[in-house]
DNA sequence: TTTTCGTGCTCTGCATGCAATTCATGCCAA
DNA sequence: TTGGCATGAATTGCATGCAGAGCACGAAAA
C-alpha cells in the first residue's frame, strides 16, 4: 500500500537513549531506567534533585508514560523517592542508610558465599583466580578505577556462583546504592591493602570449599568496606 | 464559583478498589498492585494466566496506565512475567525456585535475627512472647489459619526488630511468593509440632540476646519450612 | 498432505489530553 | 507588620488515541 513507511504520528527526536544496537531492544521504560540509574549513580542527578516529568522526558527524548514507569522501578530500588502529587526526588543517602545497606549486602553475600562454596564450578573458580590476579596487578600499579571494576566483578561472580536467582536479584537491587556510597566517599583507597588481602583469603576459602569460612570472611569484608565508606562519608563533611 | 464540585470530565465508575477510607489515599497503581498481588497469592489468578491489559483494567475499574505501572511492580517482585509485546503472565513457581526462595529468606532472616538479638526492645520481646503464646493456643486448638497469620507476624516482627530497612524490604518482596508456596502445598500441618518448638527456641535465643544462636535457629527453621513445603508441592503432583 | 505466505485481528507500547492537587504570589483584614 | 485566604501557574495522575508487533486462520504451492 504505502511503500514508504514513515511514522506519521510524530517525528521522533534524535533519541538520547538509543542502545546503539547492543541489547535485545527492550522497551523505552527499561532503557530510561538504566540511563537514569547511571545518571543518579554518577551524580549528574544529585541527591535531593527534583525530577520533573516534563523536563526529564524531554531530556531523554521520550514521553511521560515510559518515564513514569522507569521512575517507579527506581523507587523500588531506593534511588528515587516518590511523593504523592509532588515531583519525585533523587533519594538522599543518610549515614544510617549506608550502615543498613552494607549490613544487608553482607547478609546476602555471606549466604551466597556459603552456597557457592559447594556449587561453584572449576571454571568459575578459575575465572575468580584470574580476576583476583588482575585486580592485584591494578592494585600494585595504583589504578583505582579498574581495581574497583574488577572488585565488583568478583563480588558479582561469587553471588552468581551461588546459583540462586533471588539472592542475585536482591544483590543487584542494592548494588546501585552501594556504588553511590563508594563514589561519594573520599579517600577511596584507604583500606586498599587490607581489602586485597581479604579477597585472597575469601578465594582460598572457596577453593577449599569451606562454606562457613568463606561466608564469614566475605561478610566481614563487606562489613569492613561499609565501615570504611561510612567513615569516608561522614568525617570530612564536605559535599 | 461553582459550589457543586462534580467531576466534569467523566463519571467515575463505582470503583472496585476503593480503600474504604483506610489508608492514606495512595495512587490507583498502588492499589491495583496490592489487589493483584492478593489475587495472585490466593490463586484467583492462577499461575500461567495471561493478564490482558484491557480485561484487567476493566475488571479493576481503572485505565490501562496505572494497571501497567502495577504490573511492572509485580514483575519486580517475581509474581508476574513480562514479555515484550506479549501479554504478561502470572509467573509459575518451579520447585527449584521454591528452594532458592527459601534459601534467600533464610539468609535474610538469619541476618535479621542476629541484628535483632542486640537491637530488639523489651516491648518487642514482650510482644513476641504474646504472639508465641497465642500461636501455641491456636496450635493446640488446631486452628490452621490463625496459626499461619501469627506465624507470619512473628517472622515479620523479628525482621522489623533488626532495624534495617533494606533487609525488611527484601524480606517483604519475597514474602508474596513464599505465601503462594505455602498455600499450594498440601499437608500444611505436617511439620506443625516441630515448627512450634523451633519458634520457642528462637524466642529463647533472642531473650538471651544470643545472636549466633538466634540466627542459626531461625535460618534452620526457615530452611526446614522450605523443605517441607517443597515436599508438599512435589510429591502429590495434583494441582 | 504438508509447508509457506498472506491477511486480518488483537494487544502492547508510547504519546497526548484533561482534570485535580499543590505551591507561590499577592491582596485584604487585623 | 502579620496572618489568612483567594487566585493563578505548574505538575502530577489518569484516561484515551494511535501505530506496530505478534498470533491465528486460511489459502496457495510443493
Amino acid at each position: 500500500m504505502d511503500p514508504v513507511r514513515r511514522p506519521r504520528g510524530r517525528p521522533r527526536k534524535p533519541v538520547l537513549l538509543d542502545t546503539a544496537g547492543l541489547g535485545p531492544r527492550r522497551g523505552l521504560h527499561d532503557q530510561a531506567a538504566e540511563r537514569l540509574r547511571a545518571l543518579i549513580v554518577e551524580g549528574t542527578l544529585p541527591a535531593g534533585a527534583a525530577l520533573v516529568e516534563t523536563e526529564l522526558s524531554a531530556a531523554l527524548g521520550i514521553s511521560r508514560t515510559p518515564l513514569r514507569e522507569a521512575l517507579k522501578l527506581l523507587a523500588v530500588e531506593g534511588l528515587v523517592e516518590l511523593r504523592p502529587n509532588r515531583s519525585p526526588r533523587v533519594a538522599e543517602l543518610q549515614p544510617e542508610a549506608v550502615t543498613e545497606l552494607f549490613e544487608a549486602i553482607a547478609a546476602i553475600e555471606r549466604a551466597a558465599a556459603e552456597l557457592a562454596a559447594s556449587r561453584i564450578t572449576p571454571a568459575e573458580l578459575e575465572r575468580l583466580r584470574r580476576l583476583q590476579t588482575e585486580m592485584e596487578a591494578h592494585h600494585a600499579a595504583g589504578d583505582l578505577a579498574p581495581y574497583f571494576a574488577l572488585n565488583q566483578q568478583i563480588h558479582a561472580l561469587i553471588v552468581a556462583s551461588a546459583r540462586n536467582a533471588c539472592l542475585r536479584e536482591a544483590h543487584e537491587a542494592l548494588h546501585a546504592r552501594a556504588e553511590i556510597a563508594r563514589r561519594r566517599a573520599l579517600d577511596s583507597r584507604a583500606r586498599w591493602d587490607e581489602s586485597v588481602a581479604e579477597h585472597r583469603a575469601i578465594l582460598a576459602a572457596l577453593e577449599a570449599r569451606d562454606a562457613a569460612r568463606a561466608g564469614r570472611l566475605l561478610a566481614d569484608h563487606v562489613g569492613h568496606t561499609g565501615t570504611a565508606l561510612l567513615a569516608g562519608l561522614t568525617r570530612p563533611d564536605a559535599a
